[in-house]
DNA sequence: ATGAAAGCGCTAACAA
DNA sequence: TTGTTAGCGCTTTCAT
């Protein structure tokens, strides 16, 4: 076992006291330039390597976050977790990762053990109200969630409502009246989407329709073909996600609709599946690493001041929401100047 | 300040020795099932959580296992990670998470003064031969790269030139007999593949062609461009992956042929645009995320066992290849019963 | 500006 | 079986 090199090999090496060489090391109090630098230079010397642990006991910091997703294959946390990796190496933070679903409380109990200096939550974490552990006054905060799980936990998020009402003054910007949105009900983005939709359509006065479909392509298929078969038609879709929407083109071809001339097609998440030249899907890209790098930037900042407010359970909790980016391509276009069929005996 | 409860506590509640009851905490030793009792009882009552930086101090085990991404970006990883993440911890390990292009080597310098276990490198990292720090007999596993970058590393990793050969076999199977193959060159999975490619073309006494591309669409159009207006056209194309096969795919729209009457197409990584139906890309799923699993198990047993044979240089270090799966869908059918087109003159 | 010394919370070798 | 006693490597008062 070859022992490895301690501080105490650098000081003596230094001809300096253990503590002198802690100081110098780390830049920190006062030590006399030559000293610092003969310190230096026997740490480079020896290939001396702080003990992260002993660091961790004796000053209570172990430079430790956890970071904890909701689920790994969710294609949305990848630039999450890019720029929170980022944001916090940054902050010389390192991020011990876990995964929700597979680890559980486990996970968090883990991070509690290795006294992490926060927590950062990736998602909305099913049942997380009741399987965490008290925290006390660690700092959290939760990214891509639509509340806080953690009672004074900031939020970082993409503004999906706003995402939602840029389509919409998108599609009645090229002169739709009618469109439908495929929407995901009961899930936190689902909802605001769909929130954001009805809103802008109402604000415009339009001849708008919701229909629950999913997240899935073939959700999307299925909720595409009922709306489109219904009178009057919608010029425009709007679905909650490109995989949605990507099943509401295979509907739109079933049925025997040009994509855009008879029918305008726009999803959201901005997937490299929307960005095919062969579908060209219109869609929201939101700028998820963004959210990353500010939940990162956020964490550090509450770990450098004084955790969490112990405020507690007040809604009162930061909530930063991040404007997304409309991506217009070609599956959206003015609707087509259609007649107006004779209205179909509505009231006889 | 809240003096958290440290297992003197535990021990004084319980009424033992503080080794007693670190003992009895941990299942080790010889402790009387009564005080055992009384030592869980007492850490229950007081919430106790044992601090993983004084572990580690006293065992010289710190339960983290650095795990140092290529580039988060690259889809392929995530469920690779996935598997990691779920076999580590099965493990009881924990995976510090980072990304090599963003922190570089100062990340694998952190991981040491951490202290991690193991290391797990995911991809191939840019110049790690000479960015990264001595690692000592650290036990390293690299994922999804074709050979280990570090001295003895263990090696777990998708079978890619089986991938291909699976590939060729199902379009030869088919009937086709002219197939070009859309390579990346240069990179290690892309020269598997033509590997692959090539090897069992050969066998099978195909008229084959490989011709360079790249992992984009775009790429993979031009190309596809390139050979398609070729003579004798090939009857089916195989791209390194399925962005260039979907790159391909609006080749021969473009050129007036139909997928897959005029021209079989497939891919590789099956990826979710592969799988929308309107595309139904004939496909190969690598299974990434078994990979990971594996690479977890393996890197659990090292640390078990005496950590990496200090053997170095010598390229025996356990390789474990894992078998690719493929996935037959619409692109895909024998080829047209062309009638010979006259020989261009060649040889007057 | 510098050094001595007292922990931090736990494990492990030892003695009882 | 159980309790005692050293450390582990570093930070941080507190004197000097």
């Amino acid at each position: 076992m070859a022992k490895s090199v301690t501080i105490l090999d650098v000081a003596a090496r230094a001809g300096v006291s253990k503590s002198a060489a802690s100081l110098a090391l780390r830049g920190t109090g006062y030590v006399s330039e030559a000293r610092r630098r003969a310190v230096l230079e026997a740490a480079e010397e020896l290939g001396y390597r702080p003990n992260a642990a002993a660091r961790a006991m004796g000053s209570a910091r172990s430079g430790i976050v956890g970071l904890i997703l909701d689920d790994l294959r969710n294609p949305w946390y990848v630039p999450a977790v890019e720029g929170l990796s980022d944001g916090l190496h940054a902050a010389g933070l390192s991020p011990l990762l876990g995964d929700w679903r597979l680890e559980g409380a486990a996970l968090a109990e883990r991070c509690l053990e290795l006294r992490v200096e926060g927590l950062v939550l990736v998602g909305t974490l099913d049942g997380a109200e009741e399987l965490l552990p008290p925290l006390g006054p660690l700092p959290v905060v939760q990214v891509g969630a639509a509340r806080a799980q953690v009672p004074g936990a900031a939020v970082v998020t993409n503004d999906d409502a706003e995402g939602a009402r840029r389509v919409v003054r998108h599609l009645t910007g090229l002169g739709h009246t009618r469109i439908a949105h495929l929407a995901d009900p009961g899930t936190s983005v689902g909802d605001a989407r769909r929130a954001g939709f009805e809103e802008e359509a109402r604000r415009a006065g339009l001849d708008a329709v919701t229909v629950p479909a999913g997240r899935t392509e073939e959700a999307g298929r299925l909720a595409a073909l009922g709306v489109l078969r219904s009178e009057p038609r919608p010029t425009a879709v709007f679905a909650v996600n490109d995989m949605a929407a990507l099943g509401a083109l295979s509907a739109a071809e079933e049925l025997g609709l040009r994509v855009p001339e008879d029918l305008s097609l726009a999803g959201y998440d901005d997937t490299p599946a929307a960005r095919l030249r062969a579908v060209g899907l219109t869609s929201v890209d939101n700028a998820s690493r963004e959210a990353g790098r500010v939940a990162a930037a956020l964490l550090a900042e509450m770990i450098a001041g004084h955790g969490r407010p112990p405020g507690g359970a007040g809604p009162g909790a930061a909530a930063t929401l991040l404007n997304p980016e409309l991506k217009v391509r070609t599956s959206t276009a003015p609707p087509p100047a259609v007649v107006r069929r004779a209205r179909p005996a509505q009231a006889g």
